[in-house]
This record gives C-alpha cells, sequence and structure tokens, in this order.
DNA sequence: GTCTATAGCTAGATAGAC
DNA sequence: GTCTATCTAGCTATAGAC
C-alpha cells in the first residue's frame, strides 16, 4: 500500500471547513478536492459513495472531537464540578472558533440534509443534551430543572452562534456562554 | 396586459416555503416552478434575475409580514405592554407555524448565501433586536438591561427553532417563547 | 404572461493509466 | 493512491411561439 501523501486527519479538516461554511448543497467536489488538494477521483478513492460519505466522515469525525474534548472533560472525575465546567466551555470556545465557526448541525440540517444526516445530527444534539443534564443533576437540580437548564445551554449557544455570525459580534457567544455557566454556579 | 393566472401573493408564499425548507443551493428553479405552479420561463418572466431575485422577494416580502404582524403590534399604541407582548408573541407563533418552519434566515445564510444576503439578514436581525429593545426601555429597565434581553429573546427564539426541529418537539419553542415573555413581565 | 424547447454549463461520479 | 480524461444528469438561464 502506497503511504497516502495527505494524512486523513487533514483531509477530515479541511473537509469539515468547506461543509460546515457552505453547508451541503453548495460545497461542490471541487471545492472539497481544491480545500484538501486532492484531485476529485482520489476523493473519490478514499470516500466511495462519494459526498454524502464525505460528510458523514465529518459528521463523525467532530463527534468524537466533542466527546474527548467536550463530554469527557465535563464528566472526568479528579475535577471539581466549577473547573470541569469552566474547562468545558473553554473547548466550546475552541470548537467553535469564538463564535467565529458556524456548528456542523446547521450547516448540514436543511431539508435536504434532514433525510440524509438527520438522524446523526439528532443523536448529536441529544448527546449534548444529556450531557449538561447531568451536571444539573450533580448540582441536585430537580430532574424538570436539570433538563430546562440542559436545553436553555444548547438554545443559548445555538442562537448566540447564529447572532454572532450574522451580527460578526463575537462578545454575544462570548456573553452567552457566560450566562450558561452562572445559571449552574449561581 | 393579460391577467395573471397566478397572484403574486400566492407565488411567493411558494416560493417562501421552498427556499425557507431547502436553503438557498438546493431550491432548484424546478422545485420552485412545481411549487408555484408556474413555468421556469414563466418564473424569469416574473423575475428577470433569476434565482437570486426570487430569494430577495421572499427576503422582502417575510419582512413586510414581521413588520406589520410582529413590529407593529408590539409598538402598537391602545394597548398596555402586556397585551402587545402577548400578541407579538402569538404572531411569532404563526410566522414559525410553532415551531416548524425554520428561520428563512437561517435558511438563507449560508456561505454562497452571506455574500447574497449577509445585508438583508443583517438589517432583518437587528430589525427583531430593536424592537426587543424598545419593550425593554418602556418597562425602565436600563439601558444594558434593555439591550441583553433584546439579545436573549433573539437567541431564545432562534435557538428553540433549531431544537424543535432537530428533535421534532414542538413544545420547546413553546417553552422558549414563555421563557421570553416571563422575561419581561416577571 | 405563459408556454415548449433548448442552449451552455457545471455538478457528481467513473474508467483506466501510472 | 493519485492522476487525467470523460460521461451523464441536472442545473440556471434564454429564445421565441402563442
Amino acid at each position: 500500500m502506497r503511504p497516502q501523501k495527505t494524512l486523513d486527519k487533514d483531509v477530515l479538516n479541511s473537509l469539515t471547513e468547506v461543509f460546515r461554511s457552505k453547508g451541503y448543497e453548495a460545497a461542490s467536489l471541487q471545492d472539497l478536492a481544491n480545500a484538501t488538494g486532492l484531485k476529485k477521483a482520489s476523493l473519490y478513492h478514499r470516500f466511495p459513495e462519494g459526498k454524502k460519505q464525505m460528510a458523514e466522515a465529518v459528521l463523525e469525525h467532530l463527534a468524537k472531537w466533542v466527546e474527548e474534548n467536550v463530554f469527557k472533560v465535563l464528566k472526568d472525575s479528579g475535577n471539581p464540578i466549577e473547573v470541569r465546567l469552566k474547562n468545558a466551555i473553554a473547548q466550546i470556545k475552541v470548537l467553535y472558533d469564538n463564535g467565529n465557526n458556524t456548528c456542523i448541525f446547521r450547516a448540514l440540517s436543511m431539508e435536504t440534509g434532514i433525510s440524509l444526516f438527520g438522524f446523526q445530527i439528532e443523536k448529536g444534539i441529544k448527546e449534548w443534551i444529556d450531557a449538561f443534564e447531568a451536571i444539573g443533576k450533580e448540582l441536585e437540580l430537580n430532574s424538570k430543572k436539570a433538563k430546562d437548564y440542559a436545553y436553555q445551554t444548547i438554545i443559548d449557544i445555538q442562537g448566540s452562534l447564529i447572532l454572532t455570525s450574522t451580527l460578526h459580534n463575537p462578545k454575544i457567544f462570548e456573553e452567552a456562554l457566560k450566562r450558561v455557566t452562572n445559571r449552574y454556579l449561581a
């Protein structure tokens, strides 16, 4: 097997950037090839099922990153809950580049996308909710409140990402994350 | 001038539905033609600049609806502020069909869209913020708080729309709107 | 004002050399 | 594993009859 000129990880990162910024339909194979530095046929060699498979790989890739860098940090023992929460929030800032990146779920969730990726996106969102719901329970909120806080957290993140990108104002994202933290630690 | 077989208003409503559900790139002229019941060439007769013009017309059309049915209701004299707020929230439920419709801003705000419609979307979002900021000031919140509440209102709406559609749970949207109301009237 | 027909292009995808 | 070359289908957009 001849060694790959370009590492899988780099390819995935390039694909991620294109899908994130353009969405699924608007991301052409030419765009994806340009971003990775590979030719279209080479992309098909790595992803025989084509564009759909590329987007799925991106979703999976990001899901792993979040699991490793957000959820694990939230759960991970050793640290007191305030520290875990703050560390997780810091990673969320990395994930969304301080609000300058759109969320991949949003980019891939238009109707064509819904039938294509609906399941993965729904699963992903539920994992976010579960992760924050667990934090609420750990803080001994009653079960309704733990759930409400979790929903509000995701709403704050998603809503503030939209506002930050349309108004070009990262402060909105930052303040939303502060609000999330305060809701739990107040 | 031969009378139009299909009214402008009906055409716009059909176009709106397609752009809303598919986004800009994924909405083909064939889709738009099917939805309106007109042939492609007839669409070009009404919108000589093509698809871009159709999307712009949709944005304008919705902006007018919101101005008339949300902003005017919010400002409109005669009624006490609690009633105005509740009426406006009721209209927002109509606009988004209880959370089942995606927001046109989101549908048209991917990168290809950003250069195309960024200005109109930014303007639209700012109008929403201004409208709610005015409510806060009327309630004698200080100017920072009035602004914060307005941002949080739009964040709650946009964020809850995303969650409602990905989780197929209109209750999330409904509760977010309750939260908006309570924030102002508590 | 609406239609049929079609131009011109780019999309996603494949074949096969190296 | 990567490339050049190419296929077919679908796209946006236009021409011109009625």
